[in-house]
DNA sequence: TTGCGAAATGACAACGTTGTCATTTCGTTA
DNA sequence: TAACGAAATGACAACGTTGTCATTTCGCAA
């Protein structure tokens, strides 16, 4: 019965003005007479219209969306487009959203093509492992493109947590507390994160002249900081342990509690992430927690802010922020 | 330099072909010789043309774009989001997205209102609180919304996790399993799921003709399970406690055990989500899990399904899952 | 070589907005 | 009342595609 869109001329017919007035009803009221105003609007209400974006990006050249690709979606990710989403809002823009499938394989390149068809003034990505063409790639022009990510690229402006930062920075808390060694155990191999966590214990340990032990392999789970545990709680010169996170590092206050050793008393230990108190009561377990959210939020600032200057470059490191509580004893007393 | 925006028609006349056989290029290109079909492709590479978003929907009528408003942003959003991404890529579709802000008030109205001005097809509404205009609302003509949650809508389709099937499931395992009444520990008050949940137990209770014992107000996380398992303790006739989610479940348990009982021999548990096992070592608590990506499916199917006829209304329940582990002991031996 | 039907290509309008510029209406002053 | 400048409104083109329909080119049989 009724026509499937209801356009402006649609509005101006029934409120019996000129097409253009109706527009400027929509985006500078002021520019047109209360009287009129008033019977635009009735129309508009009368006849449902709304604005059609496809019309109005196409004669304005811009979306008003930011494009987003999920490479990898991993727990941190909910506050990280959280971040992206609020941000994005308070400056009146929406997010277009794809996503890598599992067991597919795509490229920077192949998702900047993918992107660029869609509604996007520019773009942010969520890169948490390698990628094929990670030095290769480069942006398309006149489309900012944001890469979350701890790697370094040469042509895109980059977001990250201080991940290597945040260890060096545990570390050096151990350090500082007299301990003198600490040992790691690291999340799963391909994770960018884990890789940098492991970093920044290296590079702590060898600032200050120590020879960093044998990293133990985990896999983010606790079963697989049990494991760690285990082994570590033979080591009698282990009296610190950093593990890449929280869950593994409870596998592994675990594991030491079975062995009849003592957090903090004969072993300290510190974890990323700070979520353990979400589940296990009155947690003693000292952490390293980033600010996803905040992360989220520079990285859609950047996008924005690159709009008029796509080829600009940036990097910017979000640090974290050590959570103390009691799981790390001081030796120096 | 070079112009803004390369069109179709610009590689038209670097092709020397015309505009439409462009546009059959990459719409059918199998009604274009090949040679034309080379020469075209070549002047799209040399030139960097990549279609117009805007132009092409204006024309079409059409976004290949589904709108998803998170009103709310959990833990469990994650994988659901997942779902509801790679339905989408399977079938051809993005997402847009836009968000409530903390703190903000915002009805299914406004959230409809504004989405039917940002390119969508269809909508998804992730609706895990109650809001005000829930009843009242009606979503606007030619554009299927579907809302994820779970109460029912007088109008619009509906998918959710079958979140009291869940709880009445469990339930009945412990009755199954010779259990004479069974606590409750719920989450958040204004959560639904934690309403739901308690919905279901109280019903599987009824159901048996057992009078359900006061339920203890938790807030999700662990030590709020703590506070009421220590309660629990002290009561002789509780032998199964049901805690809305895994986190509380452990407070519980720990409770329990520092109250000198033990998990299962003294009090069964059973939790939700299936999540404890990434936290803690050997976990033995069987749980109630849901599978937010098949929700997030079958949703995006949903609105896709229904793009054809907007007005077309459905429920669907996705089931939960019991893991069995071994916190539930068997009374009936 | 001619003629014919099918395949390939092209010209032009249309989608619903906004920008440019011209025209009309209004309120004010002489 | 006339004249004027400012405010309000309108006519028309343009954004970059795709659909419709007309035209050209092709391959093949007579």
């Amino acid at each position: 019965m009724d026509k499937k869109n209801v356009s402006m001329n649609d509005v101006a017919v029934a409120a019996g003005v000129s097409l253009k007035t109706v527009s400027r009803v929509i985006n500078e009221p002021d520019s047109v007479r209360e009287s009129t105003r008033d019977k635009v609007h009735s129309a508009m209400e009368t006849l449902g219209f709304r604005t059609n974006f496809a019309a109005r990006s196409l004669k304005l050249g811009r979306y008003g969306c930011i494009g987003v690709v999920l490479f990898h979606l991993s727990g941190g990710a909910v506050d990280m487009i959280d971040g992206i989403a609020d941000a994005a809002e308070e400056r009146g823009f929406a997010l277009t959203m794809i996503k890598k499938r599992a067991g597919e394989k795509m490229t920077l390149a192949d998702a900047a093509r993918r992107m660029s068809q869609l509604p996007v003034d520019g773009m942010i990505f969520n890169l948490r492992q390698m990628v094929d063409d990670f030095d290769t790639f480069e942006a398309l022009k006149d489309l900012k493109t944001v890469i979350i990510t701890p790697m370094e690229h040469p042509t895109c402006s980059t977001v990250s947590d201080d991940q290597e930062g945040g260890a060096r920075m545990a570390c050096e808390y151990f350090l500082n507390h007299g301990h003198k060694n600490v040992y790691f155990v690291s999340g799963k191999k391909e994770s960018l994160s884990s890789q940098c966590r492991m970093k920044g214990w290296l590079a702590a340990l060898k600032a200050h002249g120590i020879e960093p032990p044998e990293p133990l392999q985990g896999d983010w789970n606790a079963d697989s900081g049990y494991a760690a545990g285990l082994v570590l709680a033979d080591k009698p010169d282990c009296t610190a342990v950093l593990a890449a996170n929280d869950c593994m590092a409870n596998g592994v206050m675990m594991a030491l509690r079975d062995k009849g050793l003592s957090v903090p008393d004969d072993v300290s230990v510190i974890g990323f992430d700070d979520e353990l108190y979400k589940t296990i009561p009155n947690s003693i377990l000292t952490s390293v927690k980033f600010r996803h959210r905040e992360l989220g939020v520079r990285a859609l600032n950047e996008v924005v802010a690159g709009l008029e200057a796509p080829s600009s470059r940036s990097r910017t490191l979000v640090s974290g922020v050590l959570i103390e509580r009691s799981s790390v004893k001081d030796l120096r007393a």
